[in-house]
DNA sequence: TATTTTTGATGTAACGATACATATACAGGT
DNA sequence: ACCTGTATATGTATCGTTACATCAAAAATA
């Protein structure tokens, strides 16, 4: 990183060709494989060509290649989120695994910001990103400029619990999540279940209430609107939560995420309760830490693995223009530890 | 996501210029704002070429203007290390604000691959990416390796604690972050201090160790060898280390980062001793869930913001030519909480 | 009015790679 | 000898932009 004058120096096909002796024509197609379609290149001068190549330390110019190809074996990846830190593993695993079969992860983070996550869109636009992979996160009265910006891209890979019909995804099932949750704390005795609501009006926080709802049908369990705990998700109102919990004398909490439960237990523990003789608590994520946490948390796991399985699989078929499913659904796993 | 068939209706400069009725030269010109060298573009024609633009929802091929002017507005990342997660929110952070001023970020995750490591900075190089940021992750023997990696790269900034001298970076002083540490255990009354050490050939444990040392020479206490407890980074395996560490009847534990102190704790509690009381354990990294532990995790915070905001100064400063320091030291901070 | 200067627009040649069409050589078949 | 075919190499146009040179007209100076 000098502190001026660029790097320079670049070598090109035609400087290959050159020492190689042979023409650009020729050399570019010994690097990209030897096999063309009408004409081919002999064995002696594919070697003779990757020798000069390897010599110079050549590098094909990206920009170039896109420019004749139209290809630009670039996957966008946009995480559209207010809470974009339960994506980094997810994103991180398809990163890993797309780059394996030789594409390139350029990412927007946009916290939720709409005019921020458009201009990402534009970007990817301009660079002609083979696909994009995002997180659909609709805040209220944002479903017109989300479809809008949404319009035309037909190379779109939706993640996460994305609202919208027919286009390709991969649903990450929190209401099933939320399902299995309940249906843990009831068969254990617990029928007045508090939720944690962080904000009822972004789409995944409303599928995950329809689950509570579903689940509390399932065992004939009337669902008291009280116990639905509502507050915005400034970090320190868990703890106003758990009181809240404790007033409507619930046997059971359900989280919003692992974080949050850690600070639900916290506060009851404080307050001088057991967690999970005199109440239980649930989370949502299974975080790292989630199993250290005293009582260990039990929680749902949304498994990031097979997510990403899914979506690498759902791209990488749409790229080599193979059939694949519109919709991947991964169902959750409930993880039973001390505190629930 | 079509089956099949690619996106159609590229928008190109000329029909821009076409529907303006204009040249292509001076729809360029407009667009980019105006100001050239030597001719100029009258407002009346700017804002009829903006409006043909925006009417046809035209977005520059980014290849082709990449290949002409030489610059590719891309900054390159790479995550090398064993332990990529510590990282995430950084790099989020870094790249949230090189958004900002129009940058991309390409991101390749190498998890302590070299060879990936080489891959992914072929890519990079091939894509002329305008700078790179890279963690420094140095492994036993790697050392050669490395430095070839990165000769002749001259627009790399590396983060971290890296090894390299002479090449601009952020470092991120892990070992002042334990002699802070040793100082506070020390002046509250524990000399016997053991160092949970996940692997001590990794460049950035041995300078954790070095500042260990550090921090109690300057107390005058002479370094127990045995106090360095050892093992592999396996996550059970912290269990050990806080028995060990119990055998050694040490006053105090400084785990390798949060999450071991996380379990580090849960073993000591197991086995019936009290943290702070009857031992002391500290963390590093400052992660979320630090302050929700019980107890509360004491721990070291490196600075996220700091950081980044360092890297990004060192970037922009890099790219627009202008001077910037060859390394910035970012000092970490000791968080006290009830563990230690 | 003639001449310079300013202002605005246009034309053209790249950037580096790939796809296609074209050339050359030397087989074998008639 | 002549055509046909196969195998290998080359030439050339092109992708969409921008930089530079050129050009035309209007404005300012002499």
């Amino acid at each position: 990183m000098p502190k001026e004058g660029r790097r320079e120096g670049k070598i090109t096909l035609a400087e290959v060709a050159a020492r190689a002796g042979v023409s650009v024509s020729a050399a570019s197609k010994a690097l990209l494989g030897g096999g063309g379609k009408t004409t081919r290149v002999s064995q002696a001068t594919i070697s003779k060509i990757r020798r000069a190549a390897s010599e110079l330390g050549y590098r094909p110019n990206a920009a170039a290649r896109q420019l004749k190809t139209g290809r630009s074996n670039i996957i966008g990846a946009i995480i559209h989120s207010t809470a974009p830190r339960i994506y980094y593993e997810l994103f991180s695993i398809i990163q890993q695994k797309l780059a394996k079969t030789g594409y390139c992860f350029m990412v927007g983070q946009s916290d939720g910001s709409i005019r921020l996550l458009g201009r990402y869109l534009d970007e990817f636009h301009s660079r002609h990103t083979d696909a994009i992979i995002t997180t659909f996160f609709e805040a209220p009265g944002e479903n017109q400029q989300l479809r809008g910006l949404y319009a035309g891209l037909d190379n779109v890979l939706y993640l996460g619990s994305p609202d919208f019909e027919n286009a390709p995804r991969v649903d990450m099932d929190t209401g099933d999540g939320i399902i299995q949750v309940v249906d843990h704390l009831v068969s254990s005795g617990a029928s007045r279940i508090a939720l944690d609501v962080v904000d009822k009006f972004y789409s995944t926080v409303r599928k995950r209430i329809q689950g509570y709802r579903a689940g509390l049908k399932k065992h004939n369990i009337k669902a008291d609107a009280d116990l639905l705990i509502e507050n915005d998700g400034a970090p320190g109102n868990a703890a106003a939560t758990a009181r809240r919990a404790l007033e409507l004398e619930a046997q059971a909490v359900a989280a919003g995420n692992d974080l949050r439960a850690a600070a639900i237990i916290r506060e009851l523990q404080r307050l001088g309760r057991r967690v999970p003789e005199d109440i239980r608590v649930t989370g949502f994520d299974n975080m790292d830490f989630s199993a250290l946490l005293k009582p260990s948390l039990t929680t749902v796991d949304q498994r990031n693995g097979a997510v990403a399985d899914a979506a690498v699989f759902m791209v990488r078929h749409y790229l080599d223009n193979m059939k694949f499913p519109e919709n991947i659904s991964i169902k959750p796993r409930l993880v039973l530890r001390e505190s629930a």
